[in-house]
RNA sequence: GGUCCCAUCGUCUAGUGGUUAGGACGCUGGCCUCUCACGCCGGAAACCGGGGUUCAAGUCCCCGUGGGACUACCA
């Protein structure tokens, strides 16, 4: 059978990055394996809906290179996608489980729970509404039919709760973490239809597995503890259960605990895929997208963040990671994401980009400074400079001096390379230059060693002064290239109002 | 507090009873070189502790310890 998974997200605001990972990771689990990926939004909670949210995921996912077989931007058989529009179908599955005695109507009021939890806490004890609590409670085990007959007839808010099993050793087969087994006695009755009619996620997420046939529920660690309860309700049902694969966490950079919202731009790290802004607040989070990282190093990175192949491979295109995934080799532990590892990647997935297209991005940039130059000599200047970048946004710092004059020189070098004599050799050497009809590069370079030696002088000093005078700094690929990149006559200005500028 | 999960270099990890405990990021020494970067060669750096099981334990078991998640009419 051909799995089917699900990428269940709950409209509530940008898509953490520990969200994207579990999405990336069932999308290659069913890509791996010729199985179907799904986009189900679970906007069962009306009150942390936000707008925009929806249309966030989705493109988040396009950026991103992940694509849906199914979902509510996609549509597919199996709909509708979107948990609102199923609204109609939980109702008659929650009165299936009272029927069969699995879950009861609850009437006791918030503030009664709050009221029991209070005084739990102050006997040190925990309030849990459980087999052992549950007929000291307001609810259709405790009031005779009749009673619970008149409330609901009279309107009284009232919610639904599973009953679990007294006495019964629940067990849940995790595909990474293997068998965890929980008492029943221990577990507690959880809502599963709220009083403002809509199912919780629980309800509304076996219910819409089931349905949509999925086999494969593969989501983040921190569903683990409430997983016995959904073995539980596809039991009561009488339902074949998904498989489960509870995955690790991604965990802050410092410290412990969950990769939060707030890291990130406290860390300076984007969380999220793309750039939000919270329409309430009009509070901005970074994206990785606006950061200037390329989507293929993100997936690298992510996919990489907990899982791996079993090799060295570390850069793989995302072909190449659905060749190699396989759950088995889904590390247990959470993990500490790493800044310095993502730019690293981001370095990678830049080299291997054709020049061309790194170019591309580049001349907006070089418009925004108010340069004028043809594209083929952009991508001359990007394929000199590339290789020290980490984001394209960084080419301009790295080349510069290819489209305007130094505006100053590097105070360090000045002070440990020019010498007194440091400009009557420039101007020889400018002359040398300027002598050379054709100018070539490599005769060019000839003719400044010949220079150096004969007079005896230190190449490192004479060199770095003269990228000095036409760099600024001490920083670059092969000076001659420069040069030649430049012309001698922007060269042998370049030198003369470095000669005139540069004073010890 | 209760329940559950987890534990190899600083970080991501390989390792499925016998290894000089491997790789990558970062750090670092050197080479290359006019400089920065790339690249290449090298280095420092880890099995949480204690008990078992076994001829042999990073690897299996137990107990600690540490970390994490969950503990809502949120997902």
């Amino acid at each position: 059978m051909k799995p089917r998974v699900r990428f269940a997200p709950s409209p509530t605001g940008p898509l953490h990055i520990g969200g994207v990972r579990t999405a990336l990771y069932n999308y290659l689990f069913a890509k791996k394996n010729g199985g179907t990926m799904i986009l189900r939004i679970e906007d069962t909670d009306q009150q942390r809906f936000v707008p925009g949210a929806e249309a966030y995921i989705i493109e988040a996912f396009q950026w991103l290179g992940i694509e849906f077989d199914e979902g509510v931007h996609v549509g597919g058989k199996f709909g509708p996608y979107k948990q609102s529009e199923r609204k109609h179908i939980y109702k008659q599955y929650v009165d299936l489980l009272i029927e069969k005695g699995n879950a009861y109507f609850a009437f006791d009021t918030a503030e009664e729970l709050e009221k029991k939890r209070k005084e739990a806490e102050s006997e040190k004890r925990n309030f849990q509404y459980d087999v052992h609590t549950r007929h000291q409670m307001c609810n259709s085990l405790t009031l005779s039919p009749e009673e619970v007959e008149q409330k609901i007839s009279s309107g009284a808010p009232y919610v639904i709760r599973f009953k679990h099993q007294e006495d019964q050793e629940i067990e849940v087969n995790d595909l990474i973490r293997g068998k965890v087994t929980i008492h029943s006695g221990l577990l507690d009755d959880k809502v599963l239809f709220k009083s403002d009619g809509m199912p919780t996620y629980h309800l509304a997420n076996i219910v819409d597995d089931h349905l949509m046939e999925i086999t494969h529920v593969i989501r983040g660690e921190e569903w683990l503890p409430s997983a016995p309860l959904h073995v539980e309700l596809y039991r009561a049902f009488g339902w074949q259960a998904p498989q489960f694969a509870h995955l690790p966490l991604l965990l802050k950079p410092e410290g412990n605990g969950k990769l939060s919202k707030r890291d990130g731009d406290r860390l300076g790290f984007p969380v999220f895929p793309l750039r939000w802004e919270d329409p309430q607040t009009s509070e901005i989070s970074s994206g990785y997208r606006e950061s200037g990282y390329l989507p293929e190093a993100v997936v690298n990175m992510l996919a990489l963040l907990g899982w791996n192949p079993g090799t060295t491979q570390e850069i793989m295109t995302m072909n190449e990671l659905i060749q190699l995934f396989s759950i088995e080799k889904i590390s247990k532990s959470g993990a500490k994401f790493d800044l310095e590892k993502a730019k690293w990647f981001n370095h990678q997935y830049l080299q291997l980009m054709p020049t061309d297209e790194l170019a591309k991005q580049f001349l907006p940039i070089l418009s925004d400074h108010n340069i004028q130059i043809s594209t083929e000599k952009v991508i001359k200047v990007v394929e000199m400079v590339k290789d020290r970048i980490y984001f394209a946004n960084e080419l301009w710092d790295h080349s510069s001096y290819f489209f305007t004059r130094p505006d100053h020189y590097d105070e360090q070098v000045i002070k440990k390379r020019w010498k007194e004599d440091t400009a009557v050799r420039l101007s020889e050497i400018k002359s040398l230059l300027n002598d050379l009809k054709p100018f070539d590069k490599t005769i060019a370079h000839d003719k400044t060693m010949e220079y150096i030696q004969t007079h005896e002088l230190n190449t490192g000093q004479i060199m770095n002064c003269l990228r000095l005078s036409i760099v600024g700094a001490a920083k670059g690929p092969d000076l001659f290239d420069i040069i030649d990149f430049l012309g001698i006559s922007e060269v042998s200005k370049r030198i003369d109002i470095a000669i005139q500028n540069i004073h010890i």
